[in-house]
DNA sequence: AACCGAGTCAACCGCGCAACT
DNA sequence: AAGTTGCGCGGTTGACTCGGT
C-alpha cells in the first residue's frame, strides 16, 4: 500500500551549496532535466543533498532564467500591487515576475517594501493608510467594503491566472513538440508559433467570465498600468478569443449572466472549429488564444455558427489601439436594451472603480517618491 | 582593532495537499 | 477507502556583511 519507501535516512549534507555540488545538480539537470522526481535526483547526480534541497538550490539559484539584482521601480509596484490583493501567496506573486523566485520576493518584501510602507504610515498587511492625517493627505475618502470586494474579484482571478501559468509550464515541458497535427483532443490547443501543445484547463472559462468581469467594473485596469491586467488588445488584428462571450455587463445581472454564458458556448464551439481548421493562432503567455481577425470572420462565416450574428462577430473582432474603455464602449453598442439597463453602464461601478483607482496610485505615487528620499535606497 | 547591532539572503523546516498504490 | 509519499508553499533561521562606535 502506499508508494515506495521514502529515501534512507542516510546523513544527508545541509547548509551552504558548495561549487561543486552545484557544478554536479547543473550538470544533471542540464543532462536528464528534473522532470520526473526530485526525490531521486540526489543519488542519480551523485549528491549528498535530499531532493527538497536540490529542488530549493534549482529554483532559487541554478536556474538559467534568474534576474539577479536590484528589483526596478516597476517590480516594485508589482509586488506592492499583487501583495495588497494577495498578501503572502508569494508563489502567485512570482507568476507576475518573471526571472525572479518566490524567495526572492518574499525576502524582498520582508527587509526593504514592508519598512518602506510601514515608514510611510502605510500598514503593509492592509495596504491601507494607518492614520487618518494621511489618509486626508492622500485626499481620498475610502470604501473599504468596496474595495475589500474589488480585491476578492482580483484575487481570485490572479490566482487562478497563476495557476494557469503553471499548468501550462507544466504541459509544455511534458508535451513534445510536432506531434499536434495528430493528438488533439477536446482539452489540447496546437501553437504554431512553438509547436507545443497547450492545455486549456477548465478553469480557463470562468476566469475569463472573471476577467470580463473584473474588467468591467473597473474600467480596465490598464489605467493602472496594472501588470495583472491581461484584456489588451494588441496592435496586428488579433483578438483574444478567450474573452469571448463574457463582456463587461456579466456582474449584476442574472439573465445577461445566462446569456452570457450561452453566448460563451457558442463562440466556444466556433473556437474548436477554428483549432481543427488550422487557421493562424497563437497563445500569450496567460494562455489566451489569439486568432487572426481575418481568420475568425473567414471561419465564422464559413462555419456559419448558429445563433452567432455578424454583431457578435463585430463584438469581438474589435482590432487596433481599442483597450478596455474602447472595448467596452462598442460592446455596448451592439447589445439590446436590457445589457444597456445594466448597473455599469449607467456608471455604478465606474464611480466606485475611480475612486479605488485614485487610491492606488495615490500609494504608488506616495511610494515612488518615497524612494527618491527614502534611506533605505 | 575589536565589538556590536542591523540588514541581507540562502537555506531549512513544517505543513497541507495531491498523487500514488 | 485509507495509508504513504512527493512536492510546493510560506514562515523562520542563521551565517555573513557592513557600518557605527
Amino acid at each position: 500500500m502506499g508508494r515506495s519507501p521514502c529515501c534512507e535516512k542516510v546523513a544527508l549534507k545541509k547548509g551552504p551549496w558548495t561549487p561543486e555540488e552545484d557544478q554536479k545538480l547543473l550538470a544533471y539537470i542540464e543532462q536528464h532535466g528534473h522532470i520526473g522526481s526530485w526525490r531521486a535526483l540526489p543519488a542519480k547526480a551523485g549528491l549528498q543533498r535530499c531532493g527538497k534541497s536540490c529542488r530549493l538550490r534549482w529554483i532559487n539559484y541554478l536556474r538559467p532564467d534568474i534576474k539577479r539584482g536590484k528589483f526596478s521601480l516597476q517590480e516594485e509596484q508589482t509586488i506592492i500591487q499583487l501583495h495588497a490583493l494577495l498578501g503572502n501567496r508569494w508563489s502567485a506573486i512570482t507568476t507576475h515576475l518573471p526571472k525572479r523566485t518566490d524567495n526572492e520576493i518574499k525576502n524582498y518584501w520582508n527587509t526593504h517594501l514592508k519598512k518602506r510602507l510601514t515608514k510611510m504610515g502605510i500598514d503593509p498587511v492592509t495596504h491601507k493608510p494607518k492614520t487618518n492625517a494621511l489618509g486626508s493627505a492622500i485626499g481620498q475618502t475610502r470604501d473599504a467594503a468596496n474595495l475589500s470586494h474589488m480585491a476578492q474579484w482580483e484575487s481570485t482571478r490572479i490566482e487562478a491566472e497563476a495557476r494557469l501559468v503553471r499548468e501550462s509550464k507544466v504541459l509544455l515541458v511534458t508535451n513534445p513538440p510536432s506531434q499536434y497535427h495528430h493528438q488533439l483532443s477536446g482539452g489540447q490547443i496546437p501553437n504554431k508559433a512553438t509547436g507545443f501543445v497547450a492545455s486549456r484547463p477548465q478553469c480557463l472559462e470562468v476566469l475569463k467570465a472573471w476577467q470580463g468581469a473584473v474588467s468591467g467594473m473597473f474600467g480596465i485596469a490598464r489605467d493602472l498600468e496594472s501588470p495583472t491586467s491581461t484584456l489588451n488588445f494588441p496592435e496586428n488584428n488579433m483578438l483574444a478569443i478567450s474573452n469571448l462571450g463574457f463582456n463587461e455587463n456579466f456582474v449584476g445581472n442574472n439573465s445577461l449572466q445566462a446569456s452570457c454564458f450561452e453566448k460563451s458556448n457558442q463562440i466556444q464551439g466556433l473556437k474548436e472549429k477554428i483549432i481543427l481548421d488550422d487557421h493562424e493562432m497563437t497563445t500569450d503567455q496567460g494562455g489566451a488564444i489569439w486568432f487572426q481577425e481575418s481568420s475568425f470572420r473567414t471561419s465564422a462565416h464559413e462555419n456559419n455558427i448558429e445563433g452567432l450574428s455578424e454583431d457578435d462577430v463585430m463584438l469581438v473582432c474589435e482590432s487596433g489601439d481599442g483597450g478596455g474603455h474602447h472595448h467596452q464602449q462598442q460592446s455596448s453598442s451592439s447589445m439590446d436594451g436590457e445589457d444597456q439597463n445594466s448597473d455599469i453602464n449607467n456608471g455604478a461601478y465606474n464611480v466606485n472603480f475611480e475612486d479605488n483607482k485614485n487610491y492606488w496610485n495615490s500609494i504608488l505615487n506616495l511610494f515612488n517618491a518615497s524612494a527618491t528620499w527614502s534611506p533605505v535606497f
